[in-house]
RNA sequence: GGCGGGGUAGCUCAGCGGUAGAGCAGGGGAAUCAUAAUCCCUUGGUCGGGGGUUCAAAUCCCUCCCCCGCUACCA
């Protein structure tokens, strides 16, 4: 049983067969920060990604590439590892799909499924169209002058049947509701929530876990001519991660159940329906909680291939750097809804956010401080009401944001935070210390060392989201490594009078329209 | 069609019974430590339309209009 301290975090599996975009970058990076967050706060962290290997599509991909199936999902994987290290992903672990282990837990999950009289042997059939390779629902399709049912795709579909094993879903809809009911926090946001419980109160249909149509995949263990389909494959890769099915070892009984499964709204039904029912099952406990965020589009449009304006992670970190992005992504909208990107809210949040209200903050106060304090930590005099009033703001803000960061309400810890470094630029300007400078040079120390403070709180309680930015800040407060978590917010981890301290350098730095064409799409 | 969410300042949103708020954008001013950054003041809304309940409604009820999501095997 995981206990309290512990927080286990994943994102979906990628499917290998997609080039990472935003919306993958989105996800992971969403993780990143609520797991930066988590382990600076001391919680023992285990944060997950990784790709989704299988499938009938990995097959063909590879086929086409002329090179084995293997082969392929190593090349493209490493895509997505790619995309983690330009973001900074701080994940401790990264799954394959194609991993002995994974292979291991699938077979196992299965067996413990069948032991539980969950699966059924039966046969799946449907309108199936080549061309797609896919399977149509009745009511999709239309049926055309000459005879033919054609898919909303225009291809035409036939009559398919192939044997299949079966789980049974539809004994688990009172207890999936039972559960909800139990965990009102089991699935967020809300509007998810209810989609999901009037999805399960509508009824559920046993679901189709095998296939003998093709062969990339996990055998179903004693009937190799069937390949477990997808989802349940998929599912558990979040069990295998944490030593599925050893569930006595160290690390399952650390982190499952899991905190946290992020997903996109679009496939909450499999994390809040499918694989909670799995996991109940076959003996084990359901994840804590299923967060489903929402989607981006690209200057008002709808990103897509055929569009061919979905934005590429690789392209948009080139242009404005991992920080401005990762602040972007996690500030501009609630998190959960839909949010749109645009470079001109890019650059709005990047110059007036981090270059100007906190960057340009640390620059003011350590040049004051490199100039009138011989370049060293000042010796506060006795603190006045301005100043405990501005050490009061910090000293509250870690208990707000742990609060917002608990329900994943990232964009409202943000909101929190730059309030008081809004709070910590009025100080200056209250305080003038370039005018204390002149006339009172003890009481200029104290509110330099003040707002000293002001910036390493303020960068301890940013890096989660701006971690280069934020490291480079206490970097120039000489902030030791082992004063750069949680455990030093606040008066536990003071600076120290007569601290040297580096020349100070801009972070942050403005986006230059000349240095990157304004006019230029970011995808 | 059914279920759910939403329509509040130019933009993004908060407020959810007590005579309209924030950030950004726009306008004016102050200051000059700083990444021409910062700070102060300010323009701007009959809170989607209509009806009702109430001493009092963005806030509750009814109705209409519009937008979005879900409505099963699609990563």
């Amino acid at each position: 049983m995981a206990n309290h301290k512990s927080f286990y975090i994943t994102t979906p599996i990628y499917y290998v067969n997609d080039k990472p975009h935003i919306g993958h970058a989105y996800t992971t990076l969403a993780c990143d920060v609520l797991a930066r967050f988590m382990r600076a706060d001391g919680r023992d962290v285990h944060f997950l990604t990784g790709t989704d290997e299988h499938g009938q599509k990995v097959e063909k991909s590879a086929a086409a590439a002329g090179i084995p199936a293997k082969q392929f999902c190593d090349q493209v994987s490493e895509n997505f590892r790619a995309m983690n290290r330009l973001l900074a992903i701080s994940n401790d672990d990264f799954i394959r799909t194609t991993e002995p282990r994974h292979v291991r837990a699938s077979q196992a999950i299965w067996q413990a499924l069948e032991r539980a009289g969950a699966i059924y042997r039966g046969s799946y059939s449907g309108w199936y169209a080549v061309r797609d390779e896919a399977y149509y629902a009745e009511d999709e399709l239309t049926l055309g002058p000459d005879g033919r049912r054609r898919a909303p795709s225009g291809a035409e579909v036939e009559w398919v049947e192939e044997p299949s094993h079966f789980f049974r879903l539809s004994a688990w809809q009172d207890r999936l509701l039972a559960h909800y009911a139990k965990h009102p926090d089991f699935i967020l946001p809300e509007s998810r929530r209810n989609e999901v419980i009037s999805f399960v109160r509508g009824g559920l249909k046993d679901l189709s876990i095998s296939r003998t149509s093709f062969r990339w995949g996990v055998p179903v263990p004693g009937e190799s001519a069937h390949i477990m389909y997808v989802w349940l494959d998929a599912l558990t890769n979040y069990i295998t991660a944490v030593g599925y099915p050893d569930v006595d070892s160290e690390l399952y009984r650390r982190y499952w159940p899991a905190t946290v499964h992020m997903v996109g709204k679009d496939i909450v039904r499999f994390h809040a329906v499918y694989w909670p029912a799995f996991l109940m099952a076959a003996g084990l406990q359901p994840p804590a909680r299923v967060f489903a965020h929402g989607w981006w589009t690209n200057e008002g449009q709808k990103m897509s291939k055929s569009l061919g304006n979905v934005i590429d992670p690789f392209a948009l970190v080139d242009r404005y750097g991992p920080d401005p992005v990762r602040y972007f992504l996690m500030r501009d909208l609630p998190f959960g809804n839909d949010g749109d990107f645009s470079h001109r809210a890019m650059v709005n949040r990047m110059n007036g956010d981090l270059a100007n209200d906190f960057g340009n903050l640390a620059q003011r106060v350590l040049s004051l401080v490199q100039r009138n304090c011989a370049g060293r930590v000042p010796l506060p005099g006795v603190l006045g009401d301005a100043d405990e009033a501005m050490l009061g703001m910090l000293d509250s803000l870690l208990g707000a944001m742990r609060h917002s960061f608990e329900r994943q309400e990232i964009h409202v810890a943000l909101n929190d935070l730059w309030r008081v470094i809004g709070e910590a630029n009025r100080y200056v300007d209250a305080q003038a210390p370039w005018t204390l400078a002149k006339t009172d040079p003890l009481r200029m120390a104290t509110v330099l060392y003040v707002l000293a403070e002001a910036v390493r709180n303020l960068a301890l309680l940013a890096a989660p989201v701006v971690p280069m930015g934020a490291q480079r800040m206490l970097d120039q407060l000489a902030v030791p490594a082992e004063g750069r978590d949680f455990r030093a917010y606040g008066a536990a981890g003071r600076l120290q009078p007569g601290t040297p301290l580096p020349k100070p350098l801009g972070v942050f730095p403005r986006f230059d329209a000349k240095a990157s064409p304004a006019g230029q799409a970011a995808g």
